[in-house]
DNA sequence: AACTATTTATAAGA
DNA sequence: TTCTTATAAATAGTT
């Protein structure tokens, strides 16, 4: 297409290496647009000049990383999307892990006792029973035996920085 | 270029559609190839059809990962390090609440109370003595309102998977 | 899948 | 570079 036939061959001289790519290459990406718009599809392009300078194309409503991360899932070797979900799913499994020590603390406080039927409440009460001689013994055994000043230091039970 | 001009927005009917994504497609594949060669470029293409197909091109000499390391390099930031890595501090931020979680769940239950001064055991005695008296008076409330009978679940308190 | 009338892209020239 | 234009190439509608 043009005033004559060309070989499909690299072009020589540089300037004209130049110039076609520059003609061509937004002639792709009409036509990557085009597709996008007349199909409905999802197009992502990057170029690379022989001089090294870079293009993209990528269809309206995702990005190239958008894009890329779908493909890795379709061609099932995902290089790092297979590393992210399993965070993903250990993140969210740590999540419900700290609600659910944090509604411990909170019964064991005395609190949110509402949701807890007869015989769960039995069981804490024991528990917290049996906590408190331990902890009453315990601080018995510091008192009878230790000889240096304390600090100051206040420990933060249930403090707001526990919550994410 | 066609029989008749056409309009760029999304070709409704569905063949169509795809007959004209498939066609296009192979032309702009083709265009891609002629310019990797003509002016000595790296390609790289990814779509996908509005039906979920995918299909890519490549320049000869690399591939879509090389070309889209290539372009991170290019655009001078990683896509995908950096959410990596903020995932990677949330991940470990949780798991540092989760280990103080349990500590003060263990401590409540009168456990590893070696690490506690004199005064935060002070403070853990009252506070469980507290928590001790809230217990008993809503296990009071419920003996003398409750009437339907209690189903036998078992709370697991710190059970083995709490533990990551 | 093929065909072909048209439109579109572009090579070479200005 | 940008514009022009003759010609090659792509493709919309059809079979």
């Amino acid at each position: 297409m043009g005033r004559g036939k060309i070989e499909i061959k690299r072009i020589e001289n540089a300037t004209n290496r130049q110039v076609t790519y520059s003609k061509r290459r937004s002639g792709i990406m009409k036509k990557a647009r085009e597709l996008t718009v007349l199909c409905d599809a999802q197009v992502a392009i990057i170029m690379f000049s022989s001089t090294g300078k870079y293009h993209e194309f990528c269809s309206t409503g995702t990005d190239i990383k958008g894009i890329f991360d779908r493909y890795q899932q379709a061609i099932g070797t995902s290089l790092w999307i297979e590393q992210y979900e399993n965070m993903q799913r250990t993140l969210n499994h740590l999540k419900d892990i700290n609600r659910n020590l944090r509604t411990e603390i909170r019964q064991r406080m005395g609190e949110d006792l509402d949701a807890l039927e007869f015989e769960e409440l039995r069981d804490l009460e024991q528990n917290v029973d049996a906590a408190l001689k331990e902890v009453r013994q315990r601080k018995y055994h510091v008192i009878t035996t230790q000889t240096e000043t304390y600090k100051k230091k206040v420990r933060p039970f249930l403090n707001n920085h526990y919550n994410l």
